[in-house]
DNA sequence: TGCATATACTTAGCTAGGTAAATAATTGGT
DNA sequence: ACCAATTATTTACCTAGCTAAGTATATGCA
């Protein structure tokens, strides 16, 4: 019940964020990369855990984004990892990635007071954590 | 934020779900049709729209479902429309799979009271309508 | 009646999630 | 110092979203 909404409402949200993304050359699962790598260089791994996605998964998006001129990918002092950074090229476009951003979510949040929003985000986090106990 | 979170806990649900759909020849996604065909048979448009999921997407899942032999699929009195119904061997399973669903919904809804419930549920719904305005 | 439009579904091709298993590099214990 | 176990990434192959465009049937209006 609270599974089947949490997913309806997820594609909704990327389907919506997808429409005004990709005519700036991204995809919303992309733009979730570009989000944190705007803090910093990272290695896949880094990337992996702080998206909650499986390795290979991660290894695609990013075959993806290097095809497309938005990241680099060079060898660290640990031969079998990869550092990842977002490259100037795509730092120039972040601004209007963002207000595509910000825009849905403004769009998503309409008519929701801050008390509601609160509880909404405090439940997310407990059910997440319950999920993924073991 | 909002959408990231959202995205990230739905997928967190389906492969909770999965794990213990899967060995019992279903998942996630095809679940979802199960729970609306119990209601009783529906044409693929009828079931695109209860799960807001697009056409072609239905489409494949109910082919791989009537692979597997949950589903048959006859067509009504306009031709163009085929009405999907479950599958005596599906009402079988039906019972395994609801127990696999119920158990990962009372997994994430622990402690979390129904006050706190209620404003998700509600949430949820602003949200999706907000998004789906034009 | 006939033809344009609309509706139901499918096909083709893309992004993106998952698991299982392979490869290469590093680490650790004896 | 060596070999086993671990770690980082990739490859192969599934499920499942999406859009755009195609096919077949039904509908509606002039």
């Amino acid at each position: 019940m609270y599974g089947h909404k949490v997913n309806q409402l997820g594609r909704r949200f990327s389907k919506t964020l997808n429409e005004r993304l990709t005519p700036l050359g991204l995809f919303t699962a992309q733009w979730a990369v570009v989000v944190r790598l705007l803090e910093g260089p990272a290695t896949q791994t880094e990337l992996c855990q702080y998206l909650c996605v499986e390795a290979p998964t991660m290894t695609r998006t990013l075959a993806r984004m290097e095809q497309a001129g938005w990241i680099e990918r060079h060898c660290g002092a640990d031969k079998r990892e990869r550092r990842v950074a977002l490259t100037e090229k795509a730092r120039a476009m972040a601004d209007e990635w963002m207000r595509a951003s910000d825009f849905v979510e403004a769009k998503a949040v309409r008519g929701i007071s801050a008390d509601e929003l609160a509880v909404f985000a405090s439940v997310i986090d407990r059910m997440m954590n319950n999920l993924s106990e073991s």
